[in-house]
RNA sequence: GCCGGCUUAGCUCAGCUGGUAGAGCAACCGCCUUGUAAGCGGUAGGUCGUCGGUUCGAGUCCGACAGCCGGCACCA
């Protein structure tokens, strides 16, 4: 006999070997029948396996949030039958469950289009209606290679072959369609339901590898009701509207065109905010940091003795005199990083250990040959500018300096309203150089920070290691945020570097008179300044805090009686330093409205003969129909106030929550910058 | 780079199976002086992404290239 355990606490024993569909029934009909699967200490189970000791049971209902796996692993299975069926001598692959969906890797001769969508759906609507049982066999590995075989499904052969001696082969069947799988599944087609749909095709490499072939995948979405269906779709249409390149366009922002592929043209309201986040990170870096700049083309010999000629000559762009005649013919390469130029700022001259920390920061724009498939608006172009920096410090600095450009990072993040940080160490990778007794030590003294990190931080970012995705000199953490919509991007970096500075012969003279080699830290905050752009216009959905509006009021005429006044408004706003405009065409006030908002202003003030008789303006906030009437000194001062950037209204200070730590010394007893 | 799709006026889009291009908004001109998300009328605007092919005739069919879009791969 076996005890198991319900959820309330209650206990019940059972002969051994008792299916979950068995135990359920011995509770309840009803619960038999809703059941989809149980939880045996945890972790989730088809109801047909037995139980064969002691556990903890929950039985999983349609309902249950576990049930989504489910319903969207079952209907990955129903679509590759559905496939199979109305496109005979197509071969399958893989179909997991993704965030929202599913997808299904087909081999076909002629991919897939979504005009084929309609008639797989009806297909699939078909087998979820004949409601057919999944059950489950497991195969013995040249049985399942020999069938496999001779259906023709070669990539099945090869899963078959991939997967590791001492793991059952289990085989679900749905009806007569059988697909190699590791489960669980729930009773029958029949629960996947209807609230699914197709929603893309795409190639896909096989197993992910570029070498391998590549296959048609089919993406779909599914849900436990049509309600969430609808409510997930809805939400992919409000993500559709912040898109930056569409807002970009709509705001008047900046231009791609085809001549500048991944180049970015910023117009003037595009490039106010562009210098509106330049500035801030600007302040933020006073004090600490010497900002420098280093040279845009330099010859292709320093970058092979940086490496990078060597790992990523074919993502660079390289420049010659384009005359035919010219006596200099050597190949410039454009800076793919600005690490070598730095470097080199630091070995000009004698360096002392009473130089160090030297922080040398740089906006500096760098080019990069992206493949043509990876380009995406502002998220991945080919020009584009860092807020990098490269800190020369000793060892001993070296965890400080890596908390310190921790603050600065989650201090800056916070300021855009990102909460919810993870910081992720990325450990060597197998492309790489430096000797592994460097790598060793490197990610030693950064997984001591990673957990000084999470210490410090108080529950406020999470952290997690990235095995084997460093860069090829050195480890680095990796700094994630989580966007208004609940997106994650990658944006800071901090990455140790052990080699660049050997390679390039820095060193600097220690207490002893002796050289020594200084370690190298590659940090950057919004990472590119374009992408971080365009990552702030989706946050945001263009909906952007005063003090990064490019165009912050509108002063709007209702008659043009009002005309003289409002141009004494604008004037006004502007001696006060607020980016304004005074919209005096002849419009009615409803189309100047609409106009505005659509442009996104933040503010619009309305003023008639009323209020230039009052002196007063008519305040209408975007987002809001709400009006409100104030005295313009009044009106002026709450937007002058409201317009300060965050680390200005604070006094240039950390935040309080960001305030170091006792114990952890966050600056060298001396200040570089006054050296 | 790979797979698929798309490319028509400044923007959003229509243009059936080939017969030589159309709408709304925007722009410009006029009327309207307007009270918080589109007032009315008129004018102008396109070598239909580029190059080549088929055809009596190509925006429409075929091919190459480019750019973009969705994925995959890549991302120092």
């Amino acid at each position: 006999m076996i005890t198991l355990t319900f959820p309330d606490g209650a206990q019940r024993e059972y002969p051994d070997a008792v299916s979950g569909r068995a135990v359920a029934e011995s509770i309840a009909k009803s619960l038999a029948k809703k059941a989809v699967a149980m939880a045996i200490d945890g972790e989730v189970r088809d109801l047909s396996d037995e139980i064969r000791a002691d556990a903890r049971i929950e039985f999983v209902t349609r309902e249950d949030p576990r049930a989504l796996e489910l319903i969207r692993h079952d209907c990955a299975h129903v679509l590759a039958e559905a496939v199979q069926t109305l496109y005979p001598g197509t071969q399958v692959t893989i179909g997991p469950v993704i965030d929202n969906g599913f997808y299904y890797d087909f081999a076909r001769d002629e991919p897939f289009t979504p005009e084929d969508f309609a008639a797989i759906e009806a297909k699939m609507r078909e087998i979820i209606k004949a409601d057919r049982p999944f059950t489950k066999e497991v195969w013995s590995r040249d049985r399942a290679k020999e069938v496999f075989a001779g259906k023709g499904e070669a990539f099945k052969v090869e899963l078959v072959e991939a997967i590791p001696a001492d793991q059952d082969l289990k085989i679900y069947y749905q009806g007569d369609w059988f697909d190699l799988c590791r489960g669980p599944h729930m009773p029958s087609t029949g629960r996947v339901g209807d609230a699914f749909k197709l929603m893309k095709v795409a190639g896909a490499y096989w197993r992910g590898d570029a070498n391998n072939p590549m296959l048609t995948r089919i993406y779909g979405t599914a849900w436990a009701s049509k309600e969430d269906l609808e409510h997930y779709l809805h939400q992919l249409e409000e993500a559709e509207k912040r898109d930056h390149r569409r807002l970009g366009r709509e705001m008047d922002l900046f231009h791609f065109q085809e001549e500048g592929p991944g180049v970015v043209f910023w117009h003037a309201k595009g490039w106010s905010l562009f210098q509106s986040l330049v500035a801030y990170m600007r302040r933020r870096l006073e004090g600490d940091y010497d900002e420098v700049n280093a040279p845009q083309i330099l010859d292709k010999s320093l970058w092979e003795t940086s490496g990078h000629w060597g790992w990523y000559r074919e993502n660079m762009f390289a420049a010659q005199s384009a005359g035919d005649e010219a006596e200099d013919k050597r190949w410039f390469a454009l800076k793919p990083m600005n690490c070598p130029g730095h470097v080199q700022i630091f070995k000009h001259g004698l360096k002392s250990y009473r130089d160090l920390p030297l922080r040398l920061a740089e906006f500096g724009v760098v080019h990069r040959y992206e493949p043509s498939g990876a380009m995406h608006g502002l998220m991945r172009v080919r020009g584009f500018t860092q807020d990098d920096a490269h800190v020369f410090c000793t060892e001993e600095q070296l965890a400080d300096e890596c908390l310190k450009i921790n603050d600065l990072i989650l201090s800056t993040y916070a300021d855009f309203g990102f909460e919810e940080i993870v910081v992720k160490l990325s450990t060597r990778p197998e492309k790489r150089v430096g000797s592994d007794a460097s790598w060793d030590h490197a990610e030693a003294v950064m997984a001591r920070v990673l957990e000084d990190i999470e210490r410090r931080a108080g529950g406020r970012v999470k952290t997690a290691i990235n095995p084997g995705e460093g860069a090829f000199y050195g480890p680095k953490f990796e700094y994630v945020l989580r966007d208004a919509i609940g997106r994650d991007w990658q944006c800071g970096t901090t990455q140790v570097d052990f080699n660049l500075p050997e390679r390039f012969g820095a060193f600097y003279v220690d207490a002893d008179g002796t050289k020594k080699m200084p370690v190298m830290v590659h940090r950057a905050i919004c990472g590119s300044m374009e992408r971080f752009l365009g990552i702030l216009i989706e946050h945001y959905a263009g909906h952007f805090p005063l003090w990064l509006a490019p165009q912050q009021v509108v002063v709007c005429t209702i008659t043009s009686e009002a005309d003289d006044y409002a141009r004494e408004v604008a004037a006004a706003a502007k001696r006060a330093g607020l980016r304004v405009v005074a919209d005096t065409r002849n419009e009615k006030i409803t189309y100047k409205v609409r106009e505005h908002s659509h442009a996104k202003i933040p503010v619009i003030l309305v003023v008639g003969k009323r209020e230039a008789a009052e002196r007063t303006v008519n305040v209408r906030r975007l987002g809001s129909q709400a009006q409100t009437s104030q005295g313009l000194e009044e009106a002026l001062a709450a937007l002058v106030a409201e317009s300060v950037a965050p680390d200005v209204a604070r006094g240039h200070a950390m935040p309080a929550e960001w305030q170091p730590s006792e114990g952890v010394q966050l600056d060298g007893q001396h200040d570089h910058a006054m050296r």
